[in-house]
DNA sequence: GATCGTGATATACAGCGCGTATGTCAATTA
DNA sequence: TAATTGACATACGCGCTGTATATCACGATC
């Protein structure tokens, strides 16, 4: 491998554009935050930003790319520990809805993502967790535990309506009182993509 | 009523500031959308729209409040030509996401205006889309139609849903041949808050 | 109906932030 | 060891937001 140390400093400064980043962007939001700023809080300067990330939105690129995949790991845990890849789903769901409570999420995945980026589906970073839900949701359909529903609309609104529910989680005023009802209704919506409700309820 | 001529030419102005934004935010964002060139394109100056809205976010606002109603009419409208309420709900969600599929919709509403005011539960406009659908799952429980599932979040799912799949297919390469799918997944997926579900599949 | 006060809008100003163009120096290569 | 490459820093220009000040029409009051 021999990564020249050249190359090795440069990812290592990469690394910390992007860490600072993560800090500023959930902070403050994209919009406000300075780029000046967060290089220097990264102890470097602009020079560095411009030259590895091309401009603003290739920072936040970056930095989405890196929280979605952490986010994708922890639901595939989660749905790893599921006894049946049906309650996989759910969980990855559930995952989803207490992963938007960090606010570091909700801002820069939920809100400034989709605004500065566009449309989840067509992100660079390929949306980890959007992957991921299509993927469960085909293999249910070929086992014949859900309907035979458009898998792409089907993952689309699953982890729409999950990522939807933190966010409104997140804005109410008790938080924690009202997690467990987003949940329940999660669940209760999913269900009805079963092929036979009453065997899973 | 004799609205003296000082307040009617303020509010003719009020009206075309919102109506010039309205065109600007769709068209490049709310984020690149220059306040001197969104001004002149109304016949004003910035002068008039600091006076009217404070700073850029209260003029975000007042365009958000009034497509948000618009929305919230048009739902209504498609609500209200349903043989049933439960079908009533459907077309509601059916109506969400086509209109999603407006640009001006789609980028102020529902990107901008998350970003930038906040989640849309707690905005100043009341978001009367969510609300409508909040009374019609309300009515539906008390009818014994739907399982006693919690109002804010069944409704919050549900718009949340839609909204975020009609995001998706506006994204698509092909809007026309995806919308049906989305629609009938977006059914699929209300049918699990149904206590009975065969009655009504 | 003439004068005065109020407030809606215009103008001028200050500060900041992005993106680019240019400079510099360390690291690789021959 | 000399030359070249390229990662990063520095300097500049432009545009944009928000505020402070100025103007001027409208309405009130006598």
């Amino acid at each position: 491998m021999a990564a020249s140390r050249r190359t090795e400093t440069m990812e290592a400064n990469r690394a910390r554009l992007v860490s600072a980043a993560r800090r500023a962007f959930a902070a403050k939001g994209f919009a406000a935050a300075s780029m000046d700023e967060l290089t220097a809080d990264a102890g470097l300067t602009r020079g560095a930003l411009y030259h590895n990330f091309g401009d603003k939105t290739g920072l936040l690129a970056a930095v989405v790319a890196e929280v979605d995949a952490e986010m994708a790991e922890r639901a595939r845990e989660a749905a790893a520990a599921s006894p049946s890849e049906w309650e996989g789903l759910l969980a990855e769901g559930s995952a989803y809805i207490e992963m938007a409570l960090d606010p570091e999420v909700r801002r820069i995945v939920l809100l400034d993502g989709p605004a500065f980026l566009g449309d989840p589906s067509q992100w660079p970073s390929q949306n980890a967790c959007l992957d991921l839900t299509k993927q469960a949701v085909a293999r249910l359909i070929a086992s014949n535990v859900l309907k035979p529903v458009d898998v792409e609309a089907a993952a689309r609104l699953l982890s729409g309506a999950a990522l939807n529910a933190a966010l409104w989680v997140a804005a109410s005023d008790d938080p924690h009182a009202v997690l467990p009802k987003a949940v329940e209704a999660f669940r209760l919506m999913a269900t009805g993509l079963l092929k036979d409700a009453k065997a899973h309820s």
